[in-house]
RNA sequence: GCCGGGAUAGCUCAACGGUAGAGCAAUCGCUUCGUAAGCGAUAGGUUGUGGGUUCGAAUCCCAUUCCCGGCUCCA
C-alpha cells in the first residue's frame, strides 16, 4: 500500500481548510453512526456550504432526538486524536474489503471509479475506513466546533428512481466563535422567516381551500405590492419600456408553436377544454410578447423595442417544493423582453444590468453576485441556434459586466438550451444569498415564431430577443425583502409609515388634528386613541415595526411640539409638525430607513 | 412526487385512552396614565378532514388535505 500525501497547503480558515474540516467531520459522524446503529451502510459524506452531511441506509430511523446522541459519540472520537491517513489500494483489496462488510453502496462507488480510471484511495482515523477520495485534518483532534442539525430523506445519488437514503445535515468551523456565530445567523433568520413574519405584521396568507403555493396577498402586503409595482413601473417607463398587458392563459397551439408543450411541459398545469378549443395558462410571458412583436411588421427604427408587463404566471411545482413565498404556483414577473438588432445588444444588456443595480440600492441590498451562464461547445447539438450569435452575446454579457468592473463568475454550460444569461444573486442583510434577477438571451422563439424586421437596406432580418426580470417574482423578491428587513421597513415601503399615540383622552382633537396633516401631506397614518397607557400603546406600534411613533401628552399640546420615536427606539421630544412633515417626507423621496436625527 | 416530522381557540402552546385548558389577541366595563404589556368580566373548539378500534379517542390504527425539514427543480 502507498501511502497518499494530503494537499495541505492552505492555512487555517481557507475555504479548503473549513472543506476538509468538515469532510473529516463526516467521516467522524459516519463512524459514531456506524457505532450506535449497527447495521447502518454508509453512501457518501461530502463538505458543502456551511459544514456536511453523511447519507446513511439503515433499519434505524433516525429522528431529531437521535442527534445529541451521536454528536456525544463523535466527540468522544474527536478527542481520541486519531490521524487521518490514507493509503492507495487495488481494485481487487478495495472489493474484498467493501464486500466482506455488505457495503453495497461502496461498492457501486467503487465500480463507478475503476470505469473512470481514477485512484483508489481508502482514508482512515482510528478504526473507522471510508473509500475516499481525500482531503482531510490531520487528526481528529482538530474536529471540535460542530453541531448535527437535521435529519432529512434524500436520493441515492440524487436521482428519485434510487432508494431513498437518510441524510444527517450537521455543520462544523474551527473555532467555536464561529460555530456561534453561525448558529446565532440560523437563528436569526428563523425569526425573520418570512413565513412568521407575515402572519404576525398580515401581510400575505395562503388558504388550504384555495390550494397550496397559491398567495393571498392582505391589505398591508398588497399595499407594499402596489408601491413596488409602481415604482417599477415608473423606471421602466423612463428607460424606454412599454408596458403591456396579456392573457393568462392561451390555446395550447400557442404552446406548441413556443416548444413549452414539449421542453415545459412537466411544470405546465393540465388543459382547459373550451368549446373545441384546449388551453393553458401560461408558465411564461415571453411568446405573449412575441405575438405583440408579430401582430404588424416591424422596421429597424422601432428596434430596440422594449415590451414589459408585471405578468402572472402558473407553474405545476411539485407538492414538496413549495415554500411560503419563495416557491409557489401562481406569481407575478416582472417581464421584459427585448427585441433588437444584433449591433444593440451590448447597449441593451447594459441598460439592464443598469436597471438591475438601480433595483438593488432602491431595496436596500449592497451585495451582490453575478452569474455569466455560458454554453458548453463541446456539447454543440442540445443548443439552439447560430454559433456566431452565441458567441456574440456572451461577449456581450461579459463585456458588459468587464467595462462596469462588476466582478462576476463564469460558469461554462450553465446556459439554458435557447441562450446564454446573466443570473444575479442578491446577499441579504445576514449574508445569505438569492437568486433573482436574470437578463437571458433567448435565440429559441424568434426562430420558433419566424420574427423579422425590414433592415435599413430593406432585407428582411430576425431581431435578437432579450429576456429579462429584476424583481424575478415579485412573491419571492417581497418574501427576501421581509427577510431582509426582518419586517423594518423603510419608510417608503412600510404600510403604515407614522402613528400618532395619545396619553389621555384629552388628546383626542389635536391628535385627529395631526393625523388629518400626514394624511393630507401623503403619509399612511394611524391613530390610537384607546384608553391604554402609553408604555402599551407604544408595545403594540413596536410589534406592529411602525417606523415613526408621535406621542401626544398634555405638554406635547401645551409646548405645541411632538415627541417622536423612532422604530430602533430613540427618542425626540420638541419636535415641531413642520420638522416632522419635512423629514418624513424627505425619508420617502430618497426612499431612506429611519436614520440619525440629531441627538434625543 | 418521494423520505421523515407535524396539524388542539385568531396567535403561541398545554392536556397524550376517562368531562378540552392557559397566556396573548377579540368584545364589554373600570382605569386618564409620559415611551415595550393597568384591572375585571364575557365570548371563543364536532382537537385539519373522513373512516376504524374501544364502554369511552385530541390521545391508538388507516386514508386524505395542508404545513414543516430535505431530495429534485427553479422566479
Amino acid at each position: 500500500m502507498n501511502a497518499v500525501a494530503e494537499g495541505k497547503g492552505a492555512e487555517a480558515g481557507s475555504r479548503q481548510y473549513l472543506d476538509r474540516l468538515r469532510h473529516s467531520c463526516a467521516h467522524v459522524m459516519a463512524q459514531a453512526v456506524q457505532e450506535l446503529y449497527p447495521g447502518t451502510k454508509i453512501t457518501i459524506g461530502p463538505a458543502i456550504e456551511n459544514g456536511f452531511y453523511y447519507d446513511f441506509d439503515g433499519p434505524h430511523q433516525f429522528t431529531l432526538e437521535d442527534l445529541p446522541k451521536i454528536e456525544k459519540r463523535m466527540r468522544q472520537i474527536a478527542e481520541g486524536n486519531h490521524p487521518f491517513s490514507g493509503a492507495e489500494q487495488s481494485y481487487e483489496q478495495s472489493r474484498r474489503y467493501w464486500q466482506e462488510r455488505g457495503e453495497g453502496y461502496k461498492l457501486e462507488l467503487l465500480e463507478g471509479i475503476k470505469q473512470r480510471g481514477e485512484r483508489i484511495t481508502h482514508y482512515s482515523h482510528g478504526a473507522f475506513t471510508d473509500l475516499c477520495r481525500g482531503g482531510h485534518v490531520d487528526s481528529t483532534k482538530e474536529i471540535r466546533h460542530f453541531k448535527l442539525l437535521s435529519v432529512a430523506g434524500a436520493y441515492w445519488r440524487g436521482d428519485e428512481k434510487n432508494a431513498m437514503l437518510q441524510r444527517i445535515y450537521g455543520t462544523a468551523w474551527p473555532t467555536k466563535g464561529q460555530l456561534d456565530d453561525y448558529l446565532r445567523m440560523l437563528e436569526e433568520a428563523k425569526a425573520r422567516d418570512h413565513r412568521k413574519l407575515g402572519v404576525a405584521l398580515d401581510l400575505f396568507s395562503v388558504q388550504e381551500l384555495a390550494g397550496p403555493g397559491l398567495i393571498f396577498w392582505h391589505p398591508k402586503g398588497g399595499l407594499m405590492r402596489m408601491i413596488m409595482e409602481d415604482w417599477l413601473r415608473a423606471e421602466a417607463l423612463k428607460r424606454g419600456y412599454q408596458m403591456v398587458y396579456t392573457p393568462h392563459i392561451a390555446n395550447v397551439e400557442l404552446w406548441n408553436t413556443s416548444g413549452h408543450r414539449s421542453f415545459y411541459k412537466d411544470n405546465m398545469f393540465t388543459e382547459i377544454e373550451v368549446e373545441k378549443g384546449h388551453y393553458q395558462l401560461k408558465p411564461m410571458n415571453c411568446p405573449f410578447h412575441v405575438l405583440i412583436y408579430k401582430s404588424r411588421l416591424r422596421s429597424y427604427r422601432e428596434l430596440p423595442l422594449r415590451l414589459a408587463e408585471l405578468g402572472t404566471v402558473y407553474r405545476y411545482e411539485r407538492s414538496g417544493v413549495l415554500h411560503g413565498l419563495l416557491r409557489v404556483r401562481g406569481f407575478t414577473q416582472d417581464d421584459a423582453h427585448i427585441f433588437c438588432a444584433r449591433e444593440q445588444i451590448e447597449s441593451e444588456v447594459s441598460g439592464c444590468i443598469d436597471f438591475a443595480l438601480e433595483v438593488f440600492k432602491a431595496f436596500g441590498f449592497s451585495r451582490y453576485a453575478l452569474e455569466v451562464s455560458t454554453w458548453d461547445p463541446a456539447q454543440r447539438d442540445v443548443y439552439i441556434g447560430e454559433a456566431s450569435d452565441w458567441e456574440r452575446a456572451q461577449a456581450a454579457l461579459e463585456n458588459v459586466l468587464k467595462e462596469r468592473g462588476l466582478p462576476y463568475e463564469l460558469v461554462p454550460g450553465e446556459a439554458a438550451f435557447y441562450g446564454p444569461k446573466i443570473d444575479v444573486k442578491l446577499i441579504d442583510a445576514i449574508g445569505r444569498s438569492w437568486q433573482l434577477s436574470t437578463v437571458q438571451f433567448d435565440f429559441n422563439l424568434p426562430r420558433k415564431f419566424e420574427l423579422e424586421y425590414i433592415a435599413a437596406d430593406g432585407s428582411r432580418k430576425t431581431p435578437l430577443m432579450v429576456h429579462r426580470a429584476l424583481y424575478g417574482s415579485i412573491e419571492r423578491f417581497f418574501g427576501i425583502l421581509v427577510e431582509h428587513y426582518a419586517g423594518h421597513f423603510p419608510l417608503w415601503l412600510s404600510p403604515v409609515q407614522a402613528k400618532v399615540l395619545t396619553l389621555t383622552a384629552e388628546q383626542e382633537a389635536p391628535a385627529r388634528a395631526l393625523e388629518a396633516k400626514l394624511k393630507a401631506a401623503g403619509l399612511r397614518c394611524a391613530l390610537d386613541l384607546r384608553p391604554e397607557k402609553i408604555g402599551a400603546k407604544i408595545r403594540d406600534a413596536q410589534l406592529e415595526k411602525i417606523p415613526y411613533m408621535v406621542v401626544l401628552g398634555p405638554k406635547d399640546v401645551a409646548a405645541g411640539t411632538l415627541s417622536v420615536r423612532l422604530g430602533d427606539g430613540r427618542q425626540f421630544s420638541g419636535v415641531t409638525e413642520a420638522e416632522l412633515l419635512e423629514r418624513l417626507g424627505g425619508e420617502v423621496s430618497r426612499k431612506l430607513v429611519a436614520s440619525a436625527w440629531g441627538k434625543p
